[in-house]
DNA sequence: CGGATCGTTGATCAACTTCAACGGTCGTGG
DNA sequence: CCACGACCGTTGAAGTTGATCAACGATCCG
C-alpha cells in the first residue's frame, strides 16, 4: 500500500523499515470517487494529501462564477491548499477528484506531531517543499513568458501525461483559457 | 549584524546562542550598491541570498528582450533561482540589488553542511520553504483571478512599502504589464 | 548645465473573451 | 439495450483588454 510513499521517501531520505512503519501510522488511506471532492470550499483546511493512484485537482470559483483550476497531482504528488493548512484556516479552494483515486490521508496536528517525533520527516518534508516552491517558481514564469497558445503547446510537450488523462475543459481552466479558445488553438495546430 | 536573522529563525525554531552563532558561520555577511548584481544570467546559481538591509529583484529577458522582474526581496526574505540553486546549474535570471542592500550569504555546499550538522535548521528551512510555497500559490492564483489593472490596485494595498521603495518602471516589470499601460490605470484612477 | 532615464499621452493593433448556436457522445433509467 | 438528456467540444461574430509604437515633458544625477 505506501509503496509509493516509501519510494518518494527514498528519494529524499534514507529511512529504516522501522521507522518507515511508525511513519506511516499517521496517515490513513481513503479512496476517492470521480467527481467526488475531498475538501470543499469554506470548510477548515485539515488534511494534506499525497495520491498513491489517481488524479485530483484543486479549484476555485472565480468573481465571474467559473471554476479556476489550480493545480493538478498525480501519482506521488502532495496537495492542500498549503495557506489554509498551515494556518488551519477556512479555505476557498475545493479539492476534487478528476478520475478514481486513492490517497494517503494526514490530518495537521498529527503531521506536527509526526514532524516533533520524526525529525527525519523535517528533511523530507524540506525537500518536498523547496522542490514545490521551485516548480511554483518556474509556473510563474510561464505564465509570464507565454502566450496561452504557448501555455497549451507547452504543456502538450512538458506534460503529455496529464493531456491524456484530463478533459479538455479542465486543461482550459487549468492553463487560464476558455474552452472555446483552446479548441480553436487545437484546430490551427491541427490544420 | 545577525539580529534580524535571529528574529527570522526564532519566528520558526527555538535554537541558543551558542548553536546559533555556529550556524551563522556558515555565512557571510556582502554589501551590494544599487544596480549592481548579486548573481548574473548565465552563471552557475551558488548563492542563496538573505536581506538584511534594501532590497532586491530576480528578473529574467524574455524573448522580446524586455526585463521581467519574478520576485522583490526586502528585509528577512530569502532569495535564489531555487531551480538553479538546487541542482548547482547555470541560471537565465539574474539577481539586482534595487537599493544600497546588505545581505547574508550562503553557498550550496555549505549549505548542505549546515543542515547535516544542525538538524535544526530542516526545520528552519522547511518552514521557509512551505510558506515560501503558500506564497508562489497565491501568486499564480491572483493572476488568474485579476485583471492587470486588479493586480496593480491589489499590489498598492497589499504592499504598500514596496510601491514606495521601487521605481513604476520595475513595478510594472513585476506585475507583468507594460509601464505606458500603468501609466494608464493610475491616470484613471486619479481622476 | 546637459544627457540619459523615467513617466505620460494618444493612435493603432493583436490576443483573447463573450455569447449564441449546434452536433456528438456518454451514461443513466426505463 | 435503447432513448433521452446532460454535458462536452467546436465554430463564428462581436466586443474588450492590454500591447506596441512614437513622441514629448519631466526629473534626476553627474
Amino acid at each position: 500500500m505506501f509503496q509509493i510513499f516509501r519510494a518518494h521517501a527514498d528519494k529524499f531520505i534514507e529511512i529504516d523499515d522501522e521507522e518507515f512503519e511508525k511513519v506511516t501510522s499517521y496517515f490513513r488511506i481513503k479512496k476517492f470517487r470521480k467527481k467526488e471532492n475531498l475538501i470543499t470550499a469554506g470548510e477548515i483546511c485539515k488534511f494534506h494529501f499525497f495520491v498513491l493512484k489517481g488524479c485530483l485537482r484543486k479549484f476555485y470559483i472565480t468573481s465571474k462564477g467559473t471554476e479556476q483550476t489550480t493545480e493538478f497531482a498525480i501519482e506521488a504528488w502532495w496537495l492542500t491548499d498549503n495557506m489554509a493548512y498551515e494556518h488551519q484556516l477556512r479555505t476557498d479552494f475545493s479539492i476534487q477528484a478528476v478520475e478514481n483515486s486513492e490517497v494517503l490521508v494526514i490530518e495537521y496536528q498529527d503531521q506536527e506531531r509526526l514532524l516533533k517525533e520524526h525529525p527525519i520527516m523535517e528533511r523530507y518534508f524540506r525537500y518536498v517543499y523547496q522542490r514545490s516552491y521551485a516548480a511554483a517558481q518556474m509556473r510563474v514564469r510561464y505564465i509570464y513568458t507565454f502566450s496561452k497558445e504557448e501555455m497549451y503547446l507547452h504543456f502538450l510537450e512538458q506534460q503529455p501525461q496529464f493531456v491524456q488523462r484530463i478533459p479538455q475543459y479542465l486543461i482550459a481552466s487549468f492553463l487560464g483559457l476558455t474552452p472555446e479558445y483552446l479548441s480553436e488553438i487545437r484546430a490551427k495546430k491541427i490544420s
